[in-house]
DNA sequence: ACGCGATGAAGATCACCAAACTCACCACCT
DNA sequence: AGGTGGTGAGTTTGGTGATCTTCATCGCGT
């Protein structure tokens, strides 16, 4: 139950470090409602017994609920307590609630959710790069599109680069809707890719188109750039699946 | 200057009413952030001098600023100060930025991407509700057409009914990522269409569409159900023009 | 059965303490 | 003598705890 690891937490005497605390709270309390530990249409404890839960003043309590509040997690309503809200209503693209989410994230079909969303949206996004991207973003583009080749047998990397490269795809896209979505595309490929340690193959795959995408952009060519973009898509989908199989294997 | 307007302000001796201080505060700033009165990149005041200048006590504006710093408008670094972030960093999906934002939504060309975005995500969420789409989401559906097609004379109604259509056609979407997205077309809608009064035969227009959707998620017809949607966009890209037009004319 | 007060929990304020970043000043080295 | 670097005071946010207010809820009394 005490999910808050305070480095400084020494009892004892010593030098009482009391470091960045708010953050590591609401993160904790996040977490523990992403866990179920407080299950979704429950009333959470009471701000005071909060206090003692993770070892921390009300005010920073307070501050922390407000937080989960204003991101749809939790609804404090005045003199009655505060409750977790419906999953429906929590504000899963933000990039905060995307991270407490974490591993439980595959618990809400959230990864399929978002690979359909990249089905509409990437192809788009990449078709309205062809034509709007700078010749800095498409550099980025091929930087990371490098990384990606260069660490095909480092997953940690390639993952990092992958991230990059729709980041930076999506922001090429000079929409400011899509480039908001690149959180969501952040953790469905953190915690789904990674989870499941796709073969090499696939990554070069992966690779291969990822730099046609790159020059259909720079060929500002729109049509090639949705194509590209779909064939990725295509690669996702068989990843996931992959990946979707294996979790059902371990479980 | 002084945005905020507390209803038991009075100085006087009197009730010396303090309710809900925390919300309007919150939004107060957040306005006076998105009215450019503290400019992005800049550093906010003290939050001593907050204090005086919204009238409350440090805990809510520290509690304000923590809500603000999650949603992205600011970022406070310790023992420097608040500063605003730039507007590519704020979370523009999020309900409460694009309530704050209201009317100067205009001022960054959001509606535009707005649109764009509906125009590559509404059209698939309605084919996936076209075969999802639950028979209360389809009767919510038609209810909302109805209000739409009997208030042809009520801009206010009219333009709430539309809202709630495209809200509930999100959600009947069954993708959690779209349905986030209903906050944005709400807001884009509401500051969009409302500032400029679109005549009544633009309005027949929408209602034949949108009738014309329904019937096709009734018939689990997806292609038809696409087509509507591209059609009920077609309409929308000219109302925004429309409306641009407008707010040009009068500036 | 109805209302009225006791209770308790959140909303808000205040007064402090702690920590860390800034800046200026001063000493020391070249 | 001038520049560099360390140190210390001051400022500003982070965090705590006590106190007051407000009001939803429950139980008691009429």
């Amino acid at each position: 139950m005490e999910t808050i690891e305070r480095q400084g937490e020494a009892e004892g005497p010593g030098i009482e470090k009391r470091p960045r605390v708010r953050r590591n709270v609401t993160a904790a309390i996040a977490q523990d409602i992403c866990a179920d530990r407080y299950p979704s249409g429950s009333p959470l404890p009471r701000e005071n017994d909060l206090c003692e839960l993770y070892g921390v003043s009300r005010t920073v309590i307070r501050e922390s609920l407000k937080v989960l509040e204003s991101k749809g997690l939790v609804r404090g309503k005045p003199r009655v307590g505060t409750t977790v809200c419906d999953k429906d209503d929590w504000n899963i693209l933000d990039a905060d609630v995307l991270e407490w989410m974490g591993p439980y994230i595959k618990d809400f079909d959230l990864l399929g959710c978002i690979l359909e969303a990249r089905r509409t949206i990437e192809p788009a996004a990449a078709e309205y790069a062809a034509e709007r991207a700078s010749a800095q973003e498409i550099a980025d583009l091929d930087n990371a599109w490098r990384q990606m080749r260069d660490s095909a047998h480092d997953p940690e990397g390639f993952t990092d680069a992958d991230v990059m490269f729709h980041t930076v795809l999506l922001t090429a896209s000079h929409n400011q809707v899509f480039r908001r979505l690149s959180s969501a595309i952040h953790a469905a490929l953190k915690y789904a890719l990674h989870a499941s340690n796709i073969g090499v193959e696939n990554r070069e795959d992966a690779v291969l188109v990822h730099g046609q995408l790159v020059e259909a952009l720079r060929m500002r060519d729109k049509a090639g750039a949705r194509d590209c973009a779909n064939r990725m898509l295509d690669l996702a989908v068989r990843d996931l699946a992959a990946a979707e199989k294996a979790i059902g294997r371990t479980k």
